[in-house]
DNA sequence: TGTTTGACCACGG
DNA sequence: GCCGTGGCCAAAC
């Protein structure tokens, strides 16, 4: 399993209405850096069973709502799970926020 | 082989 | 708020 799967997987396992970062995946993942999370995000474009937008920076903002097919999608899909945006950040980031650990045995990642 | 780039992070000015 | 710097690792050129 590739380190972009493993991000992919995580990524897949968050849950609706929360949403986490690539530093905490890179975290949890042990990559190395939070950079490679962002590098396999912007792979999964050509996924479509990546709940991408659920992927946020260390400070709650959608850098990279660029990537998707609209500048708006991720906002738009994130607000139909319940997550409020605004100004591209993730309102009440700190308890929406969802770290790996959370639901995931990291031992089945790698480890 | 070496350089640049990237949906990053943290710190500093 | 903006920009620069250093670190991170892989891909693309």
């Amino acid at each position: 399993m590739s380190y972009y799967d493993k991000v992919f997987e995580v990524t897949k396992a968050i849950p609706k209405g929360r949403v986490t970062t690539y530093g905490a995946i890179a975290d949890f993942l042990a990559l190395g850096s939070a950079r490679m999370v962002g590098w396999a995000l912007n792979q999964c474009h050509v996924m479509t069973d990546i709940p991408a937008h659920r992927v946020v920076n260390s400070k709650g903002v959608l850098s990279g709502r660029l990537q998707f097919v609209t500048p708006t999608a991720m906002q738009e899909r994130l607000e139909a799970e319940g997550v409020e945006i605004v100004k591209h950040k993730v309102q009440e980031f700190d308890k929406r926020f969802w770290h790996p650990s959370e639901s995931l045995d990291q031992t089945k990642f790698g480890a």
